[in-house]
DNA sequence: AACCTGACCAACCGCCAGCCT
DNA sequence: GAGGCTGGCGGTTGGTCAGGT
């Protein structure tokens, strides 16, 4: 048998923390320092699972967190650090004191991630849609000098619909696909690359980050299998 | 004034590696 | 060694609020 479990799900309190249970694990981690979580609820006296407890102090209530709003400077460090190494926000928040990987998840999802797409460029392999729209094509085996042409054409949907991968298909028949930038990339890139051709970009996302020497054995966001990346984290502030 | 929509973000969920019994 | 829990992580959800109609 192994341990006993952490709490008894069914009966702890969950949703937005209060003032005064905020002031209990403050009052706990004060006197006994950062240990087993699990014990946390029971000796702070909340009803509240360990994990909650740990996640309510990691995202909001440790003293050196940051509250106030993202830096360009750390704007500019998140997107560089996503472009090498995808989603990985723990990492991330690492090099930027005071955040933490909830923080940086968030203001990429609702900020940097729309910043980047209005600036015509893919917030997932950080390339220009045109570029991302061409490769899109060689991988699906149409000409690559006019990919794009090939999604916005609405005149030739049935051959054109061939080419496409099977989850296009419905949508390109139904003239979904026009040029906008900002609209294939949601509907293109949500439904289709995510799953077809990463595996074709993580090779040059490894290669070019290959001599640096941090170590990560990740699934990264940008390929389908796992692979191992090196990264160096120098970054001036 | 009432309703709708989108943005924001705290909190939860589910998975996994490592650890404990 | 097996079974099961913990802690950490990335992804997702849902509540709240502001702005628009």
């Amino acid at each position: 048998m192994g341990r006993p479990p952490c709490c008894d799900k069914a009966n702890v309190k969950r949703g937005p923390w209060t003032a005064e249970e905020d002031a209990k694990i403050l009052a706990y981690v004060a006197s006994h320092g950062i240990g087993n979580w699990t014990l946390v609820p029971q000796k702070a006296g909340l009803n509240r699972c360990g994990k909650s407890c740990r996640l309510r102090w990691t995202n909001y209530l440790r003293p050196d967190l940051k509250h106030d709003n993202f830096t360009p400077q750390e704007e500019e460090c998140i997107i560089e650090l996503h472009k090498t190494i995808g989603s990985r926000w723990s990492l991330i928040a690492k090099q930027l004191p005071g955040r933490t990987d909830n923080d940086v998840k968030n203001y990429w999802n609702t900020k940097l991630k729309k910043k980047l797409v209005n600036m015509g460029i893919d917030p997932v392999t950080h390339k220009p849609f045109a570029q991302v729209f061409a490769e899109y094509g060689k991988i699906s085996g149409l000409p690559i000098q006019n990919a794009r042409n090939h999604i916005c054409l609405p005149n030739n949907t049935t051959e054109i619909s061939k080419q496409l991968p099977f989850s296009l298909r419905e949508n390109y028949s139904t003239q979904k696909y026009t040029w906008d930038p900002k609209a294939q990339y949601q509907v293109i890139h949500e439904e289709t690359l995510q799953t077809h051709s990463f595996s074709e970009v993580s090779p040059l996302i490894s290669s070019a980050t290959y001599f640096n020497p941090t170590v990560f054995s990740s699934s990264s966001s940008y390929a389908s299998v796992q692979s191992q990346v090196q990264v160096n984290f120098t970054y001036d502030h």
